[in-house]
DNA sequence: ATGCATGTTAGAGTGCGCTCTAAGTCAAGC
DNA sequence: GCTTGACTTAGAGCGCACTCTAACATGCAT
């Protein structure tokens, strides 16, 4: 079980067989091994670097900038401080577009709110309804 | 002041002038008036719904989405709770989006420490430093 | 009157991240 | 042996949201 075949990595990483061939073909993953048939199979590794790129994903890097996360990755253990810097960086980035996410929802907010009381005002008798 | 130009729009809403005539095509902003030489001008409603726009956008949501939304809008006072309901919708859609952000800047955050923890370990005598 | 900035148009082009297609291979079950 | 289903490949296609191009018009300053 520490060894997943396509669907099974499908089934884990909640991404599809394309998206995967897709992100080996841009080398995000490498050395994804393969069966006598020549299928690919996901060892325990394997997954926990696609869960982590997934995380990278949904927080906005691009491939490209996974890419070069991944690239110092291969090139060794004394890449690790450069590493550790781009994910700062990534953070940082995070963490401002999250403070304008929550900004822009706020203003949702009030639009909402505003439509809410027009409503309560249009409909004054609905409140004891 | 309460009419911008091209120039003054852009740099009041932080939108290229190819963008806003960009939402003008597809039709998020309509009856934007002109001078006598053709040009657009911006009054402070259009700037108020550009920028409306623009923080439906920041929170992920589609020109198509948006369109909708505005084509309520246009068809009158008697769509605002539709149109309530269409920002009920998206705001969940925003707030379930901002838990997946945060539990994926959990993991980056813990990968972080992570090297963080190996390179003080890695040189203890800096800490002195 | 000339030059230049600022605007206009229709439509083409770009970059991203998948997503799908078509034709083929392989292993297991009947 | 045959079917079925999960897989393989290279490469094309797609949807989105801009972004740019090229050729032209306008209006203000010198």
């Amino acid at each position: 079980m520490s060894q997943l075949s396509v669907s099974e990595a499908v089934a884990e990483t909640g991404l599809s067989a394309h998206t995967l061939r897709y992100y080996e073909k841009e080398m995000l993953l490498y050395e994804v091994p393969r069966d006598s048939g020549g299928r690919r199979f996901y060892t325990r590794e394997l997954i926990a670097a696609i869960k982590f790129i997934s995380a990278l994903r949904a927080t906005g890097m691009s491939i490209h900038g996974i890419k070069d996360y991944i690239d110092l990755y291969r090139r060794g253990e004394h890449t690790a401080q450069q590493r550790m810097g781009l994910l700062r960086s990534h953070e940082e980035a995070v963490q401002a577009q999250l403070k304008e996410t929550r900004a822009s929802l706020n203003m949702i907010q009030r639009k909402i709110a505003l439509y809410q009381s027009q409503l309560d005002a249009a409909a004054p008798n609905k409140q004891r309804a």
